[in-house]
DNA sequence: CCGATTTGACCGAA
DNA sequence: TTCGGTCAAATCGG
């Protein structure tokens, strides 16, 4: 994101948020308010908080290429149950301005012929049938979100049946330090001569989910400066840098996760001699 | 009981 | 208005 109108944006939602803050202020001065207007007041909490937290995240994604250690305020659902009196109708609950629409955050995709097995646990909180598509699209956040703040969240959807394959598209970082599976390493003597399979977690068919890699690729391969983009190349094939194209992973480097670190470090310590 | 999933309604950007 | 992302009540299941 540019600098410019990622300051432009802070400047808006500080201004938005200012002026909620009176709002609210004349609300709570006004007196005479009571429970009539207490869930309005509620409203115009979350509404503030919302510009804030959006704030905070414009400002640490400017900064840095670091993920913002800012955790976002639950907007849990807290529910205004006012006391005694509630309306029984099926009238839905006026949600406006309960949560906004993502955030500008780094996302990377990847295809794989199976669901992809990332180490973390996720909870599915929706699937949308999307147009011209096939299939659907399911919603998944990050299992702590809540309890960790963890702000990851992906998306998965079939993009193609015949040989099947499946598009993750993550968005954001998992700030959470719960890694639901361990990597694996797993020596494949039935493999090319210098070829290595890392595996995600220990699903029934950890080969299809897995990458191929070849020692022959360096350790400059894999840290690049930040903000530049990395394409960790993992080969199944004998020749040096011959890389076939379904064994690339990328991503960009200043996104690059623990996933990633994890995958360098575990690969790096599993090579018996360079 | 409690956390995960399903599913239709709701929200907001385009 | 349409469409895709999110919410949350109902439901599932260990």
């Amino acid at each position: 994101m540019e600098f410019s109108s990622g300051r432009k944006r802070v400047i808006d939602e500080l201004t938005r948020g200012r002026e909620l803050i009176d709002h609210l202020r004349i609300m709570l001065n006004g007196g005479g308010g009571g429970a009539l207007e207490q869930p309005l007041a509620e409203g115009l909490v979350d509404k503030i908080l919302d510009t804030f937290n959006e704030s905070l995240s414009i400002l640490s994604s400017t900064e840095s290429d670091e993920v913002s250690q800012v955790p976002a305020m639950n907007f849990d659902g807290r529910k205004s149950e006012g006391s005694g009196e509630s309306c029984k109708t099926s009238l839905p609950k006026d949600r406006r301005g309960r949560y906004k629409r993502r955030r500008t955050s780094e996302t990377w995709t990847k295809d794989t012929p199976t669901l992809y097995e990332d180490g973390h646990a996720w909870r599915k909180y929706g699937q949308k049938v999307i147009l011209n598509a096939q299939h659907p699209r399911s919603y998944l956040r990050c299992t702590h979100k809540y309890d960790q703040g963890c702000q990851a969240s992906k998306q998965v959807q079939k993009i193609q049946d015949d040989p099947p394959l499946y598009r993750t598209t993550y968005h954001g970082l998992h700030t959470c330090k719960n890694l639901f599976k361990p990597f694996q390493i797993i020596m494949d003597s039935t493999a090319r001569d210098s070829s290595l399979i890392l595996s995600f977690g220990s699903s029934p068919e950890p080969v299809s989910s897995a990458m191929e890699i070849n020692r022959s690729f360096s350790s400059a391969d894999y840290f690049m400066p930040p903000s530049d983009h990395l394409t960790a190349a993992f080969s199944s094939g004998a020749d040096h840098g011959d890389v076939i194209s379904s064994d690339i992973y990328s991503c960009t480097a200043s996104t690059h996760s623990m996933e990633t670190d994890m995958m360098v470090e575990s690969l790096f310590d599993s090579l018996p001699e360079l």
